[in-house]
DNA sequence: CATTTGTTCCGTACGCCGTACGAGATTGTG
DNA sequence: CACAATCTCGTACGGCGTACGGAACAAATG
């Protein structure tokens, strides 16, 4: 049985390709814009969470009837889809600075950025990489950091996935602090503060003489929250460290 | 208003502390073990991923109505939880090696593995870390290797960071690929054979240089798939490389 | 012994979810 | 004008987590 092509591809081109829009349909217009639609459900997930975008909540913020959705996206996972490529292609990439450095610090910190605005974007998954233009604009300028560095294709895209990748875990992190709060109500420190008698309580029964000691000062480190990025420097410059080294090395 | 102790933490910690559980109670025997249904519900969740993991699915495969099993467990997320730290539980841990090198490189190996064979870990979030005694066990594990080596509390917690959430993003992105296949029902090679075409007339609007030759070189080597440990080990071997740098720096 | 009390078990029901289906309204085409 | 295609959307189905209440049961209490 031969496999029929995506039916979101076109959806996702839409404005790269003008292809035969102009053509007058019939039946009547379409009161709402696919745009519209996504940037809506990009506002509410950035609000509520990606759980939030229901299909009859969405559709009751944008005034039409739950099922007035279908005529825009063939179901919810496409108009995810949609959404990704739509929010990674708001930010404007900045040049390239001079350094490899510099570069990859301008990557893992765009990176962190989205992340950190549009938390959502950690929680899609089982979407093909590589679908839609503007995360192929992403991806592009990600690997211009890494062009003319000395390393092959594929080590260039482990490189970018790398930063990339360690970026988004910092994000991760800090997500699931919040989503945690959220789910339960409860702030961290409120969360602490009534189960640091129990918990005690129940470790007392076992060692952990290195989690315990390193474990608090990690989340003291992080309770006190100094600079945010300081979170991610430490892992970044040895991750820096390694990509340079590697890189003069050949 | 004061923050109530949180439930699952007994339930967590249930065979660390015998308690009084061994004072009868009224009514009639509990039919199953928290641990048969937890196992059961990883069983499943590795199975089919976690979202069929369904109170209803996972009390018809126990063989009891769907209520009782609000009798073991408060809710679905305790019902996670209590999953997360039972499978981390069923590893038995290597003894550290030697170098560091060598040390970091089990930490991430372990790491990868769990999440290969678990894959559904990767889709846990709003867990907060450090509740469960084997979840504590791991991590004093993973700080053990990277103790007395220089590095103070803060960085030995960044260091096992940094390492453990690389060998997730490489699990991470393997399970994306099997995600998509399965929601998709479409194999990913067969998805890009019917979709190379229209893809292609898309991006031909746009230029993307690198994305289009490095793209085309990442796939056809993970399509290839030589060795499962070659998409780990470049991005650890630097984060390994700058590791040691620093270490040795100090 | 009988009664009370706290548990376990679980059927029913409520309000969510994604979405299949089909009826009506609206528009361009022959 | 009639026809056909398209948009809009109410209804409905099968899933989900889980609140609630009743029945069966076993230990504590009289």
């Amino acid at each position: 049985m031969p496999v029929e092509p995506d039916p979101v591809l076109p959806l996702l081109w839409r404005h790269v390709v003008p292809q035969e829009a102009e053509a007058p349909r019939r039946g009547p217009r379409q009161r709402l814009t696919l745009d519209r639609i996504v940037d809506d459900a990009i506002a509410l997930a950035d609000e509520e969470g990606l759980a939030a975008v229901s299909m009859r909540v969405l559709a009751r913020r944008l005034g039409i009837g739950a099922m007035t959705l279908y005529t825009y996206v063939d179901n919810r996972s496409d108009l995810v889809v949609l959404m990704v490529d739509q929010v990674v292609g708001r930010r404007d990439l900045p040049p390239m600075p001079g350094t490899l450095r510099e570069r990859l610090r301008l990557v893992a910190d765009v990176q962190l950025a989205d992340c950190r605005e549009h938390a959502w974007l950690l929680d899609v998954t089982g979407v093909r990489p590589w679908l839609g233009p503007h995360v192929g604009d992403r991806y592009e300028w990600q690997l211009s950091a890494v062009e003319g560095v000395g390393l092959d294709d594929v080590e260039m895209d482990q490189t970018v996935t790398l930063v990339v990748g360690f970026a988004a875990n910092v994000a991760r992190s800090e997500h699931a602090v919040r989503a945690a709060e959220k789910e339960s109500g409860v702030s961290d420190l409120e969360w602490w503060e009534a189960n640091a008698g129990p918990l005690g309580e129940f470790t007392a029964h076992r060692d952990y003489p290195l989690a315990g000691r390193v474990g608090q000062a990690a989340g003291e480190a992080y309770q006190a929250g100094t600079d945010p990025a300081r979170e991610l420097s430490f892992g970044l410059e040895r991750i820096l460290d390694g990509i340079e080294a590697y890189v003069s090395s050949r």
